[in-house]
DNA sequence: CGTCTTTGACCCGCGC
DNA sequence: GCGCGGGTCAAAGACG
């Protein structure tokens, strides 16, 4: 999915791990389980064993000092409820409170600090800071297959960091969000077992928009298509003037109701015509146990697992702001439908029947260039405008963006 | 000149 | 207490 042809034969598309929830990985095959990935890909299987429980799904990724969240993770998938839970929610507020809190203790100037320094700095309040971070912030995986390992997510990094880890030749990457007071880092690596799997982990939740644009030559940001992401459109007056080059708008398509996946669909036709050189189809295909599953038959297909803290709500499904000036842009309703029932433990949200509903040649267009992985120093080309962008791309930003986004933005 | 990457050193938690 | 490993810092350099 990620340059076709070149990224086929070992499971292309993306696997997103979000902590309590089971791994799901899409594969050529399908959607598959932990176990079943074996029958699809040696490796991918090897690399979900290895990285995650394959008996309770609660990733290895799971803060261990998160006691509580770990808690609410398995109580949440007892439930079979994605929802963010009261006690996670009450955790977003306690973000947000915390932001808060944080600059009222002085620490606006640098809220990156490590929570050793500011262990070192603040010992009176870093723990209570680093416990409740530790609880708070979730850690949302997105593997993905690419030879290239930086994948744009819209938001704007700053490496910090780099070490080899035990287990993995390949070293790790360290990244923080460059926007002041963000706290969220991520870290990339490749996978051991799969030079093409990158696996990138995020930590914390956005305090702010996507940026809007960025000055430096390193910028990744898109030049302003008039398409701001759906955090941005729906959770208050944020900058409409750009959107990241490229930024998949998985969160547009998951996380809103019919109406709101109208209006993505409308506005990405606004760019890409589905039946243009594009015109590769990516698909809805359906539900399965809080995964949503995408489907595209020449570049995989891509399956969003709602884990703890995550789920429909969380990407904003229920959410009854309607994108309406996007859906009166003309185009015909996305035919998928979203029923207000709960099944499969999805609050809200059931994609009915099995349709194959063509979207937008969302993955079918990654190969071209939208990938959004970008090779260090290679960072940014010149092509700004979406005419050779897929504004979608299911193993990057957007999907990053609707988990992180709609925790940032809370429900 | 501002932003970003590189990279060795440092810090801290954890297990023994 | 010690060593290991993961994570972070920060100075120096690269880049456009």
């Amino acid at each position: 999915m990620i340059h076709e042809g070149a990224e086929s034969t070992e499971g292309p598309g993306a696997t997103i791990k979000v902590e309590g929830g089971s791994t799901w990985r899409n594969t050529e095959f399908g959607l598959l389980k932990d176990k079943d990935a074996a029958h699809c890909s040696k490796a991918w299987k090897n690399e979900l064993l290895e990285r995650s429980s394959s008996a309770s799904g609660v990733t290895d990724l799971s803060d261990p000092s998160s006691t509580a969240q770990v808690q609410s993770s398995s109580r949440l998938d007892s439930l079979g409820t994605p929802e963010l839970s009261s006690t996670l929610a009450s955790d977003d507020d306690m973000e947000d409170g915390g932001t808060n809190d944080s600059k009222s203790l002085g620490d606006d100037g640098d809220e990156n600090e490590s929570d050793s320094k500011r262990r070192k700095k603040e010992n009176n309040t870093v723990d209570i800071v680093a416990a409740s971070r530790a609880i708070r912030e979730p850690r949302v995986v997105v593997q993905t297959t690419s030879e290239i390992d930086i994948l744009d997510d819209g938001y704007r990094w700053r490496k910090y960091g780099q070490k080899v880890v035990k287990g993995n030749p390949n070293p790790r990457s360290y990244y923080k969000c460059t926007n002041a007071g963000c706290p969220v880092r991520k870290h990339v690596e490749r996978a051991s077992h799969d030079p093409k799997a990158v696996i990138t982990t995020y930590e914390g939740k956005h305090n702010h928009d996507v940026p809007a644009a960025r000055n430096s030559s390193h910028d990744n940001a898109a030049k302003g298509n008039g398409a701001a992401p759906l955090a941005m459109q729906t959770n208050g007056p944020a900058p409409m003037n750009t959107i990241p080059r490229s930024v998949p708008q998985v969160q547009d398509i998951v996380s809103r109701p019919v109406p709101q996946v109208q209006g993505i669909v409308s506005r990405f036709d606004r760019h890409l015509d589905p039946r243009n050189e594009y015109g590769k189809r990516a698909y809805f295909e359906k539900v399965v146990d809080g995964n949503l599953r995408l489907q595209d038959k020449n570049a995989g297909s891509l399956d969003l697992k709602m884990g703890a803290g995550m789920g429909f709500g969380m990407f904003g499904l229920g959410n009854s702001h309607t994108d309406k000036r996007q859906i009166a842009e003309g185009h015909p309703p996305f035919p998928m439908q979203i029923h207000g029932t709960t099944n499969h433990g999805l609050p809200g949200i059931e994609l009915s029947g099995k349709p194959i509903v063509p979207i937008q040649p969302y993955f079918g267009q990654a190969k071209d260039n939208g990938m959004r992985f970008l090779r260090p120093k290679e960072e940014q080309n010149d092509d700004s405008g979406f005419g050779n962008q897929l504004p979608f791309n299911p193993t990057n930003s957007t999907l990053y963006q609707q988990i992180m986004g709609r925790l940032s933005m809370g429900p």
